[in-house]
RNA sequence: GGCCCCGUAGCUCAGUUGGUUAGAGCGCCGCCCUGUCACGGCGGAGGCCGCCGGUUCAAGUCCGGUCGGGGUCGCCA
């Protein structure tokens, strides 16, 4: 080893003992004759005292430094509070520059890691150096640990940690797949894995039973704060068990994880239904940090002269203390609710003596402005907003203004941590309602992927029913975030192919994009089931963090770009030749095949 | 793909109703400084004002387009 000890981790005790340090100049104080240094490594940061000027004078920030000295006690007064190191310094007798540093792109000292902003950009082309700095190398530590608690969980749970292949076959999942040519057979192309969830699968077919793995997963779609071309799932798949063992082993690895910044997570977490999420929340996932929850007021308005609320579905949510808003504001309100695609946001104020306000409140009778504070729980001061319309759109709209008033109003503890199960999703939705891509010829698809196994209940005659029938399949969601989700799978063959038939899928179509996994299942599957968390979200929310961007060592920005390599870059045309990328298929038939079936992607 | 916001020195930003030579802090370079810890002092370098076009006597500033970044809806579990 180059040094005897680790910068951050001298104290009272050692002093009088030489030691040999390495790392970086954090800064220096170069005073003539004496100079300062601040060494930072790991472990953190000490004081070197270096008396001879011809030595101490060429350093600059961020070289590489071997420093030999002996710990000694800070001279009376000059002690640091703020370092951990701060009782002592080291005197050094010999100085060794490792390597030298160029001028940096921005400021990488600790003492300002507070104080200065540093461009997004920036940082990530220069990301090595981003990560010199502790605030950004303290998430990728703290994912390091995440992913550390989780595998004990799981190994003192028996599972087995399984790598999956990264070049595998496109399958029709959810989203977009990334491509790879394939060289020794042009024409042909693997795709890289949207998740593990088929191979997963089969290693229950394995007898594996208890399967994990933190798995690195591709969607060629369009970016957010929180989505990343490739991002990470812990990914779990467990063998003769039912909803309530899924749930329980997860709800230990999150108690295991929320336990490393000190929180204990109460457990059983609750459970919700969806269509209780969705009536309560406008949304399956809500954000249970507060209140203001959706009024439904459909047949409170059954009779109601007022055009728009005639209306198959009519809510509300309140604002509170919203009705002094300046016109101003309501009209922002309106533009807020257009860009969701909403004709606008009909809102009624309550004046301070309970007085009904706003353009909506002269098209109520007496009768509806006289109960509409009791119904929606308002009072003076506050303003309902309204939505009316199809009921999904209506309380998504509502869902998000319930959010949106969360916010402005600053109703959400920010410290606090909201858990919930939300459980017995709809099976299938049917098909167009959200400009789907109509999969098959089926009027229904699979809400979570087209292997989730209807609830007992359900499982006889989902046929009969398919708008109602309920999936074995559970989310949980931390303060509004899904953070994870999985579902009991089909298991047998009758069952699966039903529920294909439900989607229009025929045997033909099925065997050509999971044949493979159906003929897996003829050998005796077990039932089985499993879980996939965001990983890359569930590391942000315990980081604090803004993006997930944050906790990946080197994420790539805004359509696809990785800042620091370049990539994607153009490739030669030799390169282009030899991967057959331009290769024509032989036949037609074979790259046309049925349309994708949605939702496979756990 | 739609909408919103941002592009000025290495970094973070200011730049008036369009008006001479575009500024600040930090960083960088040189010199000085023996107890600092965001050390200090003196001096200095550093700008295609993202790019293209337009309006104008005159554009960092106004208009159109484009590229890049961020956010959001669509999309995506």
């Amino acid at each position: 080893m180059l040094r005897t000890h680790q910068a951050g981790t001298l104290r009272a005790g050692d002093i009088g003992t030489t030691v040999t340090l390495t790392g970086w100049v954090d800064r220096r104080r170069d005073h003539g004759g004496v100079a300062f240094l601040d060494l930072r490594d790991a472990s953190g940061i000490v004081q070197v005292v270096v008396r001879d000027e011809e030595v101490a004078h060429p350093l600059r920030s961020e070289f590489v430094l071997q420093i030999t000295g002996q710990v000694a006690q800070r001279p009376e007064g000059n002690t640091n509070p703020n370092l951990g190191t701060g009782e002592i310094e080291v005197v050094a007798s010999d100085v060794v520059v490792l390597n030298t540093a160029a001028a940096l792109p921005f400021q990488v000292s600790t003492a300002l890691d507070e104080q200065v902003t540093v461009g997004e950009e920036v940082r990530l082309k220069y990301r090595y150096l981003d990560l010199r700095r502790p605030g950004p190398a303290q998430a990728i530590r703290l994912r390091s640990a995440v992913n550390r608690a989780a595998r004990t969980v799981l190994d003192g749970e028996g599972f087995v940690e399984i790598e999956t292949p990264t070049l595998t076959r496109s399958t029709p999942e959810g989203a977009r797949d990334f491509l790879v040519p394939a060289r020794l057979a042009p024409g042909s192309w693997y795709a890289l894995p949207q998740s593990p969830q088929l191979f997963k699968q089969l290693l229950m077919v394995s007898g594996m039973e208890r399967y994990y793995q933190i798995a690195r997963c591709y969607r060629d779609e369009d970016f957010r704060a929180d989505r990343q071309p490739e991002f990470t799932q812990l990914d779990v798949e467990m063998s003769f068990v039912e909803q309530d063992d899924v749930i329980a082993l997860a709800e230990q690895v999150l108690v295991a994880l929320w336990e490393l910044i000190g929180y204990t997570i109460p457990t059983p977490i609750p459970r919700m239904t969806y269509a209780e999420a969705m009536r309560r929340f406008g949304t399956d996932k809500p954000d249970l940090r507060f209140g203001q929850e959706l009024t439904d007021l459909t047949e409170y308005f059954a009779d109601t002269g007022f055009r728009v609320f005639q209306a198959p579905y009519v809510g509300a949510v309140v604002m509170p203390g919203g009705g002094s808003q300046p016109r101003r504001q309501f009209d922002a309100w309106q533009e807020w609710a257009k860009q969701r695609g909403a004709k606008g946001l009909a809102y009624v104020t309550i004046g301070a003596d309970g007085t009904l306000g706003g353009p909506v409140a002269k098209n109520l009778t007496d009768a509806e402005r006289d109960g509409l504070a009791e119904a929606t729980g308002a009072r003076p001061g506050d303003c309902i907003f309204f939505a009316a319309g199809a009921q999904s759109t209506s309380r998504a709209l509502l869902g998000a203004a319930r959010l949106e008033i969360g916010r402005r109003c600053d109703l959400i503890d920010s410290d606090a941590w909201a858990f919930v199960w939300v459980v017995d999703a709809p099976l299938f939705k049917p098909t167009g309602e959200d400009d789907d891509v109509a999969v098959g010829s089926g009027a229904w698809t699979a809400v979570h992927h087209a292997f989730t196994s209807p609830t007992p209940e359900w499982i006889e005659d989902f046929e009969s029913d398919p708008g109602n029938a309920l999936a074995y399949a559970y989310d949980i969601v931390c303060n509004g975030n899904e953070i994870g989700g999985g579902s009991i799978r089909i298991h047998a063959r009758d069952v699966q192919e039903r529920v294909f038939a439900v989607m229009g899928i025929t045997e033909e179509e099925a065997k050509e994009k999971f044949g493979f996994l159906l003929e897996a299942f003829a050998f005796g599957a077990p039932p089985h089931g499993g879980i996939a968390f965001g990983w890359d979200r569930i590391v942000a929310l315990l980081a604090g963090a803004d993006s997930i961007r944050d906790v990946i060592a080197f994420p790539k920005s805004g359509g696809g770009y990785d800042p620091l390599t370049g990539a994607p870059a153009p490739i030669t045309a030799a390169q282009r030749k030899e991967a057959g990328v331009d290769a024509k298929p032989e036949t037609a038939a074979s790259a046309d095949g049925p349309g994708a079936a949605p939702g496979t992607g756990e």
